[in-house]
DNA sequence: AATGAATGAGAATTCATTCAT
DNA sequence: AATGAATGAATTCTCATTCAT
């Protein structure tokens, strides 16, 4: 946008700005998921970063909108993951499988991010006190699979349950490997991905469920 | 248990001190589920016990020593709510059914109880640093629900699959319940109860599963 | 209003708020008048007082709080001041003699005190960033010596003339004083007392004043 | 005055410098006077002049440095348009009417400005906390009025009274409007300034002043 | 048994200033 | 001439904890 003068360059200082935030993102990550949220200080992060306290509060309105960009960053990165395993598929059991080995194999890959988004989704506040992420926010998460359960009864090819609950119970089973993860590094993940999709695949793919008084789940 | 002496109950404490600790307890869990972890500062649960900050101090050494009491006190009271269902089944596959609905059912009836729990198991740390409540405490909730679906196996009522793996499905499947109980209070516990006991009562009675790659998922 | 108890007495708590807070007020004005409002921090306060920052933080919710109560009380102490020589006058003239000496007189006895507030006056906003102090306060203080005017007016004692505006001015010509007070000890307030006197007490009591247009000034 | 070379002006700055530094002075002026002195910081200031906080800084050494700019170009101004209407007067009773007149015009037509020059009297400190206008600063706006009264009693048109005292007066009657004047954009400066004008002239041009115990008022 | 008082550590945030480009 | 980047000092406020009564 600048004429290009002697030293500066066009994005330049979009450029150090961007790398900036980058790496201080890259830290609050590291220091979120290894101290917890709550002692995940600004000086601790900005420490982290290899950088002073300043350099954080100038980049960052806020230490919510550093948070904000924290679980953004996450969120992209994961959704990048999962993205190509899932696209490669092409019926909606194999997606169902890909949905949950993608996103417990980039829970392996990308620990400490997960632990850092779960911590802010845990612990992360406004200044009034609310919680940053709420019902809406989980609603997103699940959101993307209830839609893929949908297609495949839609398909004939699942039975009959609730997409939401099931959609819920995939996560829940999903979601419980950060915590395992942040604080016993030996949790195997590729039984547990075994599990898991053996688990719902078989539940989607039978057509109606005995419930417990003998009735269908539904 | 109790000692006899007048005055006196178990652990040394009179009435009163144990009165006050259980007021103290109970108004930390509301304090905690309702203003979250960090913001139940002693101050606050000593207004929301409608009693000054110094009660809570001589009554507990430690803002520590208060959260390992209200942890404790959640657990006990949920072993309790699920001890009678539990135990007034006969067959494995009974036992797993009652454990899904009356833990599910313990989090409806005791809501604030069990957001409290996962607040301090998700914020609490010792003065170190360290998590309050590590893999241990996980593995503890998990070793029950683990041991049962193993003794379903050795009584052939179960198939083939890897009970570890499967208890942490279960255990996961159900805390996925409280975060969001937590933030939206219209969750429908039942549907997603039926929803689960049916899924995870297919799955482990399955006498081997498929996985991707067509061999048994163990 | 308590029992009595050992160690206690009823109003024993209540005086060491009132010592602590008024302690605490008192350091806060000379802080104030010595080194300006921005300046006078609540470390430097807590110096001046002789005890810790957090005895502040603690007798007080807020800044602005303590801020209020030194306001307050220095209001407080000039009406104490100045109700005495005032209700001993019985004629118009003389009650607005008393008021001027006796306004000029606070100010040369509680030199501190009255910068203080001028200082808050000018300087203290809220956390929204609007004044502490506004019209409004202004006119609390206008409104008495207006009444004593209008009082004078009515009495035909004065002669013609606005009694807001000649309030005003009044004040005006008083509160010219403490800036003064504050950068040059060595100011005759005597004189300038006499001065005062002299101009508004045959202002006042002129019937009619001639305008530089030649018509009356009302 | 001007150095003569092409792009440059007084003081040696070009052009373009003055035109910055004027830019930023009545930004600065509108921003205190908005904000506050302690609110208006460089950023704001900056921002209120539509360009980046560097430009402050480059044509500034300090922010002291440009807030005594500011404080002088007001000065000036005032100057510049109190100079006419009073020199036009032939009597010294004219010259005091057209001073007070004069100054509570400029108070009328900038009152941002005004409002902004207190801002700066009161709350300004240099590095040192000491008061960037102090005494000296007082006296020299009270120098020419007092030197006005001084001539008016040698030409025997004023009576007896103390001119320094009575200088001080007339300066806190009028001074008083401002910070009216920012909080009340209502008042009425035209009654206030015909009071002014009437109690002073009487004042000054009464032979002898009767004080509260029979004597002279000097 | 109870509690108000006191304290100091540590949190986020704002800001003037310096520097490299 | 201009400016984004960086920094560290200072401020208010919250809080767990200790202490004397």
């Amino acid at each position: 946008m600048s004429s290009g003068a002697v030293g500066t360059l066009a994005e330049g200082r979009t450029f150090i700005e961007a790398a900036r935030r980058g790496q201080v993102v890259a830290a609050a990550i590291e220091a979120i998921a290894g101290l917890g949220y709550p002692a995940a200080s600004l000086a601790r992060i900005a420490k982290c970063a290899g950088t002073s306290k300043g350099v954080v509060t100038y980049h960052f309105d806020n230490r919510e909108d550093l948070v904000r960009a924290v679980y953004s960053e996450v969120l992209a990165r994961a959704e990048e993951f999962m993205r190509g395993p899932i696209a490669a598929e092409t019926s909606a059991a194999g997606m169902l499988r890909a949905y949950i080995t993608s996103n417990l194999g980039f829970m392996r890959e990308f620990r400490t991010h997960v632990i850092a988004i779960l911590e802010i989704y845990w612990n992360a506040r406004d200044s009034a006190g609310e919680p940053l992420y709420d019902v809406a926010a989980l609603d997103a998460l699940i959101a993307p699979l209830e839609a893929l359960l949908r297609a495949g009864q839609e398909a004939d090819e699942f039975g009959e349950f609730d997409p939401r609950a099931m959609a819920f119970a995939i996560r829940g089973a999903i979601d419980a490997v950060p915590p395992r993860l942040a604080r016993d590094p030996d949790f195997d993940i590729d039984v547990y991905a075994a599990t898991l999709t053996a688990t719902f695949e078989l539940s989607v793919t039978t057509r109606r469920h005995r419930t417990a008084t003998g009735r269908s789940a539904r």
